[in-house]
DNA sequence: AAGCGTTATATCGCCTGTAATATAACAGGG
DNA sequence: CCCTGTTATATTACAGGCGATATAACGCTT
């Protein structure tokens, strides 16, 4: 017998039923900049809650992204914004912290409403 | 100094320029059946080419897949497929060859359509 | 029955992204 | 001045997907 692995699809995405019974649609759609992601669902989570908890540490915890991963989405995504999306501290009071600028906060916004209209799209794909 | 990698988004999809210049729209479309993956931008074109070669070693030539996948991904769709979407036969005339069933046309035509009805999309979410 | 090129199948090794871990630097507050 | 929890950074290990390779099975055709 051979392997056969399952392509699974990853788990970021967006389904919508399909006609034919079983069969889903399924989709993804993110920003890109000089050929490199700028801004997905992950990236637009992560900053929502950076902007909730104040912190890289917390808003990673808080969605089980390990920090080295959240705090290397953020360094590419402020390096490819017109301004930074969010801007940090080291040490201090708590330790240190993170707060998400007004770019950052309409980075998220516009993200958000192009993934809802895509929503749409998927969902009447059917 | 750290790494900080690039994350570049795989080469199978569409793109559309963002009115904020050097910004673009990225996505992906597909359909799966039972959580794994059942249609995609790959497979409809290896499903093209088996049609037009008449083999899936030349298809997956033609388009610089391994053999090895090229048997996978078509084990995949042909198991999650209401009926088999390709019909091979090994050994005879030619050492052996793939057809496309009607089916596999009528998958394939199915996800074009939809992939078109995507780029629009894409196209215009700018 | 021998030859041929395909289908079918197994195995190994690389590459890349990520997880896990560790540790330094930081700066306000007690 | 030390404590604290965060930001910042390096290192190692692991896993999955894929490329490369090898080999068997197959069945027309000659």
């Amino acid at each position: 017998m051979t392997e056969i692995p399952k392509f699974r699809p990853k788990k970021t995405e967006h389904f919508s039923r399909h006609p034919h019974v079983g069969y889903r649609v399924g989709g993804r759609i993110w920003l890109e900049h000089d050929g490199e992601l700028y801004m997905g669902w992950g990236r637009a989570m992560l900053l929502e809650r950076i902007d909730k908890f104040g912190s890289i540490a917390a808003a990673a915890r808080s969605m089980k992204l390990g920090y080295r991963n959240a705090w290397l989405w953020i360094e590419s995504a402020n390096r490819l914004a017109p301004s930074p999306l969010v801007e940090k501290t080291a040490g201090g009071a708590g330790g240190g912290r993170a707060r998400l600028t007004d770019e950052g906060r309409r980075a998220v916004k516009d993200y958000k409403k192009l993934r809802a209209r895509f929503e749409d799209f998927v969902g009447q794909a059917a």
